[in-house]
DNA sequence: ACCAACGGGACTGCCCGTTATT
DNA sequence: AATAACGGGCAGTCCCGTTGGT
């Protein structure tokens, strides 16, 4: 008989990961000391090691849950959303997103170990991009595969802008530029020169 | 009279610098410990330490020496070369650029010492978006600085895929895709469908 | 009313005993940790730390047990069987053994507490070698005393090589070099050369 | 050009055995933190791992060279003079010899390493003793090699008891009794009671 | 009686920068 | 100028024992 319920201890879980986002987020991998990690959640180090082995399983887990939610968030509403949701992003939430890529670049270990996550949800997102195109959505004149790396290159520079605290280009205006580069084929864009 | 000449000394820090880039890109700036730049320089600690005071001088002298370099290649050659350059280079330079971009985030004090650099780059790459513009080789139904500022997302974006080893799309696709997002108002794109 | 009665009680407290002896001889006291004794036990630390207060009090009841069988055997079937018994203990228990004579080396709390154990088996067994010297078993030209300690000596290096994995000698043998050290004065041992 | 000569790099990492031999002896293993080697050899942590890379190696340097000087003490002095080597030896220099049996038992990894010793001395101890006996030195109705396995037996048991701080027999009489024990096969030892 | 969760101390190894030495 | 030795701080992690809870 557990001292509490599995929920209660899914709850708990989940504040540290809360907890550990911004403290990842706003120092680094290396930077996210336990100390500052325990300090962050109000736990001890027993309990944060309680529920998370390593610091770095800790992280893992946390990776892992935005590259869902990215995912989710791109299925369901498309990636004009998504590109959204990383320019809206808080500064906090950003910094973890390129950790990510960071320690994929420089630690090998964390390679393996990501490569073993699902590559379910890449699977399902390439699928979205190609019923895209061939509804006539994206140009066809270009491969889709480069046309959907090409947005998540544009995701990931807006995210590196907007987490290093540089100015970004107004949301509506990304979205027309990203729109001209990918849009389908029958779109003429004869643009009215602008009355500035 | 010193036992070596001023060139030589320069010479010796340009070798430092370069061996530090191959091992800050590799390992990331935590991961970059003195005992692998030893090795990476053939030097051991004090050769190292007297050219640079401390690991962070270094770091920052190869970060701005980056910096100047991306700059004068957009001035000269303009921003479809700065793309390509970034789409070639090795994965070891690309490391750094992104670490700089990281310490901006992370690390305050850092921050402050790269706002001291020199902004005159900067300033002079405004000017030269702008004059696209005015040229006509840029579309002028959105704002100049969104355009640069896009542009630079774009290829922070190209950094950060191509360091992590993901796969980034055909170049020439890019500057197409690139081209039809910022590309001049007079520029009608029918793109014939591909036979694919 | 308890809910156990208290032989129930001993029941539990003798299998946590046993399964203590096991993973203080496999890991040595300090590799013993509370985690490995849960494992062994079956038992969470609540259960283990509500029949003995501590590691230590746990490490000491072992300890306390084990010098009263062996004294036990000692007068109850003399030295040869303690020899033998030790000769043919398992690996494992033996590493108790030794750790009891470690922690009186290296921790001053336990020497203290172990000094303060009954000294009652102790008396018994030196008055038991007397008598075996006055019935004429044993040599008299050297001090009882000095034979007992001589037999606790060998039973020590027995110890100490079997269960460091180190081959023994064959127990026969064994019993003959030392039943030649300690043998009463009447035997003359010829032996005859063997036809090896 | 190193710093220092090589001799007075090696006069240094003796000096660092030495202090450390005293702190595994009266501690034990797990008991001499670094923090006390630090203390006994007036180093710190940089001095100590510049010379050891691992608590480890410096204990397992620790254990060949006492493995040596004893084989070596053997060889040339014989078993009688590495038993009475043993017994005057201070408390300090045992605690490291019982060490080096304890972690053959508990240790794993640190069996393996002690297994890669050069058996060389190994080996000419065991000729040594075959030669003992040839010799008429000692009996011969018993394996030679059980003979040295109970040389070593009792020298491990005299380490042990000693070590623990109890009293071992008065080394003469111990000689007596081992000599007894494995003594050539015409002495034939009638031994007068003694008039106490 | 027993359990999981948690607190907090301590250990080893690493890491950066300084110092004696040549 | 360059080296190797060294100092000292600190991070992650393990570990023991306690506490809230059933």
């Amino acid at each position: 008989m557990p001292k509490t319920t599995a929920e209660a201890k899914e709850v708990r879980r989940d504040a540290i990961l809360e907890a550990a986002q911004r403290t990842f987020a706003q120092y680094g991998y290396e930077g996210a000391t336990v100390a500052r990690l325990e300090q962050a959640t109000g736990l001890s180090r027993g309990g944060i090691f309680n529920y998370f082995p390593t610091k770095d399983d800790l992280f893992l887990a946390l990776a892992e849950r935005d590259a869902e939610r990215i995912g989710a968030l791109w299925l369901e509403h498309g990636y004009e959303d998504v590109l959204r949701y990383i320019d809206e992003s808080e500064h906090e939430w950003l910094g973890v997103y390129l950790e990510i890529g960071r320690r994929l670049r420089t630690d090998e270990d964390f390679r393996e170990r990501w490569r073993q996550r699902a590559p379910e949800v890449d699977r399902r997102l390439a699928e979205d991009v190609r019923r895209l195109q061939e509804e006539g959505e994206l140009r066809d004149d270009v491969d889709v595969e480069t046309l959907g790396r090409f947005l998540g290159l544009v995701a990931d520079g807006i995210a590196m802008n907007r987490a290093a605290g540089f100015p970004t280009p107004p949301f509506e205006d990304l979205l027309l530029l990203v729109g001209d580069a990918i849009g389908g084929p029958a779109r003429l864009r004869t643009r009215p020169r602008r009355s500035a």
